[in-house]
RNA sequence: GCGCCUGUAGCUUAAUGGAUUGAGCACUUCGCUUCGGACGAAGGGGUUGGGGGUUCGAGUCCCUCCAGGCGCACCA
């Protein structure tokens, strides 16, 4: 049983004289302010409430009979009573070193993360990124391929089985439009397929995305025309395959170099053309129970379940988004039977997985229902304007890295950087600058992107992070404790000196560590756990700052102290998808 | 019009109904003969959009008003 528990479960007797059969649940938190102690309770306050006497009176005699008892407060050094009637717990300063640095994980560098989480043996298919083909990946995508990822291993950490997913629109109109603008474009500009295709990803990316602008220009000039070219796609028509096939190719290989670089793995690749025709089988099928015929479509009737309808086949007969996604859901759930399947999707979409969970319920309630869940993920927006594919009034992933990159750059030009491999480095450096500013804010917050100062490479940043992270790894490789000190090896770490305020405050900052993966996995948080590693960061380099290791009396525990540091470090920016290079 | 979401310092934001609303950027000072200065310390700047209510306690929950975003039938 770990202390919290054990403090739980020694409050809870103790309020117990005071209910007469009836229970209250304890509630032992962790308090914002570290003056606040290592554990606080409110229990007080609320049964002074139910008793009509005065919080801090019943407080203190809480208190005192904890005091009191030996055994189960074992670790627990100090226990006092604040204003309106907080109960507020140290650990004492043994325990801390107990769990932090003397119980081997931590100082052989093993993984310090929770080991039998809440989510174990979960089946979780994590769905994410999915950008369209045919259009460039804007930094919306971007958010929710970072996002995805990490909250897929913040899951995976936590004993879930996660599937990464990755469904993809290959076919539709938006196709049908950047084919006939690419088609225009080359004969305007004199250009051949075999000539196009000689380029590199991202001028192909480019150039299909400013296709798909100007067929979304002259949609209206040529609605028929484009109309058409979309329907003979659905049918597979021989005549537009290949020019299809080998556009769709390009955006495929565009976008694995994005997957490359921000480091996922999909464990599968879902597209909407080949679940378009089960898709539309399924509405066909259960027209009637669930979907019904008018004028021609086949829409859902949303506002019998106060929702809104929305069309799933059109009347020319082709499947729409939400026709594809009964195909889609199906074919996941054979690919990967799930306890749940978390859609991380902009919020913009949350009236259509409304209607689409509410279809799939319907339709297989065995399957689907309750185990759906869209993350809505905020917008992205520009300072000033909304961005927009079909106008062209995007920002682009490869204009960002490059923003970020140059920045980059610009230290190196300085000269600090001090690792060999530069190269590799400025890029880890410049991947982690960008996971970490979209990470630390909330999933469900709008994004006001401001084009001038988008990423920062100091402060409360990833760069910050990753080179605490190094300086921790520098320390290390000047000591020449530090490759003595190892498991069960105590006595080297024996405190002989009182331990300085900064020490404890790192001791009880990275007792913590677990309990905030655990807190951010269940609320698919990862700002949370940037959130820790900053503050962890920051006391480090207080600590750092004003002791010092090498050299020190104390230099075998301020060397595993430092240990444990780089090593939480190393695994939290690991959860959230970033590297830490041993020197920068 | 109906529905969902958001409003915290100049900007970007944090805060499981808890204690004096906490940071970063920007601004003003200060600290390297010291293990990595992409660092650290100090300072100014807030009626948490306004007004009611519930509660021992509200940025957080409820009502209302104001401002903004998003969705609402053949796009994805």
């Amino acid at each position: 049983m770990n202390i919290k528990t054990r403090l739980q479960t020694a409050i809870a007797l103790s309020v117990k004289e005071y209910l007469s059969g009836e229970t209250l649940i304890v509630s032992v938190e962790v308090p914002t302010q570290t003056d606040h102690g290592d554990y606080t309770t409110n229990i007080a306050m609320i049964l002074g409430k139910k008793l009509g006497r005065n919080p801090m009176e019943v407080a203190e005699e809480i208190a005192g009979e904890l005091r009191g008892k030996g055994e189960e407060l074992q670790g627990i050094e100090r226990v006092e009573v604040v204003k309106p009637g907080f109960i507020n717990f140290w650990l004492s300063n043994n325990v801390l070193l107990q769990n932090v640095i003397m119980n081997g994980k931590n100082i052989s560098r093993d993984p310090v993360l929770p080991q039998n989480g809440v989510l174990q043996d979960k089946r979780i298919m994590v769905e994410f990124a999915h950008p369209n083909t045919h259009k460039e990946m804007h930094i919306g995508h971007m958010r929710t391929l970072i996002t995805g990822e990490s909250i897929s291993r913040l899951l995976e950490v936590s004993g879930a089985t996660v599937f990464r997913a990755n469904y993809q629109g290959d076919i539709g109109p938006h196709v049908a439009r950047a084919l006939f603008g690419i088609t225009k474009l080359m004969q305007e500009r004199g250009l051949t397929l075999e000539t196009v295709k000689e380029w590199g990803h991202s001028e192909k990316a480019h150039f299909l995305g400013e296709g798909y602008v100007l067929g979304s220009k002259e949609y209206e000039a040529h609605k028929d025309e484009i109309d058409t070219l979309n329907t003979t796609l659905y049918a597979h028509d021989p005549e537009i395959m290949p020019l299809y096939e080998l556009t769709r190719m390009w955006s495929l290989d565009y976008y694995e170099e994005f997957y490359r670089r921000f480091g996922t793995t999909f464990d599968q690749l879902f597209f909407e053309s080949e679940v378009a025709d089960s898709g539309k089988k399924i509405v066909e099928e259960h027209v009637g129970r669930v979907f019904v015929k008018e004028n021609g479509a086949i829409i859902f009737p949303g506002e019998k379940y106060g929702l809104h309808t929305r069309v799933f086949i059109t009347q020319a007969g082709n499947p729409t988004y939400e026709g594809k996604e009964m195909g889609n859901a199906y074919a996941e759930y054979k690919a990967f039977p799930f306890d749940l399947k978390m859609h991380i999707v902009a919020s913009e979409q949350a009236g259509y997985f409304q209607v689409v969970f509410k279809a799939l319920d319907l339709i297989d309630s065995e399957k689907f229902e309750g185990k759906q869940y869209h993350l809505s993920m905020g917008m992205v927006t520009l300072t000033d304007r909304k961005m927009s594919s079909r106008t062209g009034d995007i920002l682009t992933v490869d204009w960002l890295i490059d923003q970020v990159r140059a920045k980059v750059m610009l230290l190196a030009k300085e000269g600090k950087i001090a690792s060999e491999k530069v190269d590799e480095t400025i890029e880890i450096i410049t991947i982690g600058a960008i996971k970490y500013s979209v990470l630390k804010g909330g999933t469900g917050q709008n994004v006001a992107f401001d084009i001038e100062k988008s990423v920062s490479l100091d402060g409360n940043s990833g760069p910050y992070l990753q080179y605490t992270y190094a300086r921790t790894q520098s320390v290390l490789r000047k000591s020449r404790v530090a490759n003595r000190v190892s498991k069960g090896d105590e006595k080297q770490l024996a405190i002989n000196h009182t331990l300085e305020a900064e020490e404890t405050q790192l001791l009880r900052r990275l007792f913590q560590c677990s309990e905030v993966i655990q807190s951010a996995a269940e609320k698919y948080a990862p700002n949370i756990l940037c959130n820790y590693l900053y503050v962890l960061a920051s006391e480090f380099n207080l600590f750092y700052q004003k002791h010092k290791v090498v050299g020190s009396e104390q230099e075998a525990f301020r060397v595993a102290l430092t240990q444990v540091v780089g090593a939480t470090l190393q695994q939290g920016l690991t959860l959230l998808g970033i590297k830490s290079p041993e020197k920068m």
